[in-house]
DNA sequence: AATGAATGAGCCTTCATTCAT
DNA sequence: GATGAATGAAGGCTCATTCAT
């Protein structure tokens, strides 16, 4: 039995669980979804009980909260910066935003795919935030796709919010779908996809009497 | 044969709730998700109590199937007629293609979309089915894509694969955004939606020269 | 298997156990106290589950509510009749007051005591309504002291405040001691109680020269 | 022996931070509740952690015995010595014995009330030693007024044990509404209450008269 | 067919308590 | 002595499901 000495050892770090944590409910959140998801099976993955979590976080809704705040925020800070970029063309920064969603995907993974999976189901009012940050992620994407059919870049087929509706919904539902498979790979989907929009399935052949032949409103 | 008692009960139209219970659990499951949706709430806008849905189905899952197997179903068939239809194009199917998804959002509103929302996350082997139907589904798409290509009717910028996830992606994304305006208005969307996918962006500007300035892999 | 003839069977009464449910959640109260009170033990004492009080009730703050109200406002409602009553003299209204308050205490027992013993306690929003029937009751004692002080009946030797606060203080506290004995003895135990306020120790004697003898401030 | 070096750490003051948890302890049980106190918003209150809690005491339970170990003792003390001081008149030592619960009370604020209002529900083997006090506690108040009447100086409407309920009743409901007022103004409201007791409501006027008026028992 | 009531399993959350550092 | 972290045991509440009437 030591004597006290009056000074505090400084407590040495122990293992802190709280990454792993996160990555856990990541992952548990991905595969059954928010709802069925329980804390006992997250505690379970990292190896606690489900009491425990509760040394980290205050409720399982501030654990989604956690969980997808990052890849959100990422999401809509880099859109923001290339929607505001007026050094480069609108079609390139069209292509790098693709190419950056693509990226966070993988970076954040399944982080980003839990929280675009989830999106319109998070009706609490905690959720406010992230329901305004997807109003505004929309709101830029639209703001580029007009901003090119100002600059005449574009000739739009629809208006610029059904535009950025059918990009985001083609992005999005990348989490049906879509496994990381290395930068390059990944980096060429994003490519393929983007080129997919901006040319579409007759990006080699004339468009013109192609859609001449299939008048959109006869 | 009964004695005449000067009145008669006049025939009380069996009350058969089958059909209204269906589309309450539609917009239940629709509203708030499959695992939120409770079967007091689904009761409730019928008039009767939980309990009482067991007279007509064996289970929640059950009720699911039951909301979802006509759009899933019809969607399939009619892609697939689409798919097999060898009197015209390529490009003429796939735009009917997308004018017939948007009609069944319609048509089987909310049911196709409670269908696009939970495909994915409906493990239980009771879903077999559905998810095999979902692959087929997809499948079809792919093989009109691929179809498509062999003709030469597109050059593709990226496999029949990634086309096909690209376009379903862009369709079943209308869940979180899409409401009915007519049917003159939904057409209209629908084919915006196919000019998009068609010839994209530059659907007015030439192809050749704007992908040539992108190059997709420097 | 019958036939639906198209009218429904009048639904036949099944036991309803509210009642045995009110009851028990009072003695579990009463006996543990609120917060030890566990809805298992209160369903164990009726022989059902606990889920199965939630057919009843929305919570168990909701059980507390209920099992408190009837006594709170006839409580307070006796209390008030009393004090307007302006035919009688204040000290038989105060002698009714008591009575009342111990057969109040009887006949919602133990549901009475459960308020007593639990007010001051109950800071849930839930309760505002009966922390102000409390002050309304308080304010009732001391307003109707007040009158007799005012009418010449009493010669106070406290602010009419502190004579209810101590008039209160010693029925409520009956909840520690006190156990009913029938109607008779429990009349008796409320008219001794009301002669201690009234007369005090020294009833049988004079008061003017004992209380001469101990001057209160020297 | 060290060398001096031309500084020394001063004598760091032992941390002992048991009368600061004590009275923290004691806040939160009189706020609060024992059952919704918690060790964490205890230790918060010292700048501590729960855990560290258990460096000073064993149990929770523990720490409510000792928050209330010292007004229990001193209550009953003080008490003892009264009724056992043939000196003086019985209502001498009753109104010393008014006057001393109440300087009680304020000097150990909160604790005396944490017991007081604690007491009956200490049903733990734990606090058998302190139930059995509270049962001396009320034999002492009951003897010494026996005394008075066995002495003459009582006249009592009630038996003994009622009249000693009742008058600790009045003292302890104080815990829901009396706040230290200073010295004097504490002594005088102790004061106010015996002479309740002592002559009642009709101290001023004549007894007999008003009680034949009212017959108890008709 | 519908009801009222009950079941039972599961989940989130709380909290006293323990313990290595 | 204090910390950070974990435990374990409840307890309240929800809800799909069952069943006698």
């Amino acid at each position: 039995m030591t004597r006290w000495t009056g000074h505090y050892d400084p407590p040495v770090p122990r293992p802190n669980r709280w990454p792993e944590i996160l990555a856990a409910a990541g992952e548990e959140f991905r595969e059954r979804g928010y709802d069925n998801a329980t804390l006992e099976d997250i505690g379970a993955r990292v190896g606690i009980l489900k009491g425990s979590i509760y040394n980290y976080v205050g409720s399982k809704e501030e654990l989604l909260l956690a969980v997808v705040e990052q890849p959100a925020r990422q999401l809509l800070a880099e859109l923001e910066r290339l929607r505001a970029d007026a050094e480069q063309s609108v079609a390139v920064r069209l292509r790098e935003f693709v190419r950056m969603q693509v990226r966070i995907f993988v970076e954040y993974h399944p982080a980003a795919f839990v929280y675009v999976a989830h999106i319109g189901r998070l009706t609490s009012p905690r959720f406010a935030e992230f329901r305004e940050m997807d109003g505004q992620y929309l709101d830029a994407v639209e703001s580029l796709v007009a901003e090119g059919a100002r600059t005449g870049e574009f000739s739009l087929a629809a208006s610029p919010r059904t535009v950025a509706l059918a990009l985001v919904g083609m992005l999005d539902w990348m989490h049906h779908w879509f496994v990381p498979r290395g930068a390059a790979a990944d980096a060429e989907l994003a490519d393929q996809l983007f080129a997919l929009l901006l040319g579409g399935l007759l990006a080699g052949g004339g468009i013109k009497e192609i859609s001449r032949s299939f008048p959109l409103r006869p």
